[in-house]
DNA sequence: AACGAAGTCAACCGCTAATTT
DNA sequence: GAAATTAGCGGTTGACTTCGT
């Protein structure tokens, strides 16, 4: 698709909607001088009439150095569905192991392709996985938090017996190169007690 | 070629959590 | 400790593009 703030928008909003090329630079600018805080004060300072919010967004999804746009590999693709099995829509968490890629990429990638795809396959995996831990066991739940060290980890509550296998999550068969799968090997050097926090 | 439907994705909104005063 | 401010998250919207007829 091709992208619609090229600044050649038939409409052009400033203090809303498509950011321009302009605003761009004022916003790159200020942050490489003074540095990504105070939204506010960055949306004031660098002079653009926008509010915090909008900066930080711009920055963080589009302008922010190191950043990827599209072309979403299969190994990230593999990566994200095993994410979002084992974590739900925690986007910023599952864009927090995919270098260079943002919460709302993935959610956006998730929605027009993943979540359709998933739903095309769903018949076949009813009937091939026996378990499917939210739908059969509406009483327990995985909640997953990151640590002080950003290490993922897993929580099981409800009342019902915690049977969760993690290779059924992860397919290590698969090559992965370095979309950020250190952290899934280390995931997996854990004794299983650390990180089943409340194993039953 | 024209039109409507469907798909895509950047941006906004509302809310909560965290931090500062 | 309370209130105010700021940061961050996920859901949703709407503009734009692409596809199908």
């Amino acid at each position: 698709m091709a992208p619609k703030n090229d600044g050649s928008a038939k409409k052009v909003v400033t203090s809303k909607g498509a950011w321009t090329a302009e605003e761009d630079q004022k916003l790159s600018q200020y942050i490489e001088i003074h540095g990504a805080k105070r939204w506010k004060t960055v949306a004031v300072k660098a002079g653009l009439n926008r509010c915090g919010k909008s900066c930080r967004l711009r920055w963080l999804n589009y302008l922010r150095p190191n950043i990827k746009r599209g072309n979403i590999s299969d190994a990230e693709e593999d990566l994200i569905l095993r994410l979002h099995k084992l974590l739900g829509n925690r986007w910023a968490l599952i864009a927090g192991r995919l270098p260079g890629r943002t919460d709302n990429e993935i959610k956006n990638y998730w929605n027009s392709h993943l979540s359709k795809k998933i739903n095309k396959e769903k018949p076949i995996m009813e009937t091939s996985m026996e378990k499917e831990i939210v739908p059969e066991k509406p009483s327990c739940h995985v909640i997953p938090h990151v640590d002080a060290e950003g290490t993922v980890k897993l929580g099981i509550t409800g009342n019902s017996e915690a049977n969760l296998d993690v290779n059924e999550f992860f397919d290590f068969t698969t090559e992965l190169g370095s979309c950020g799968l250190e952290w899934v090997n280390k995931f997996l050097e854990l004794d299983e007690d650390s990180w089943l926090i409340e194993k039953r």
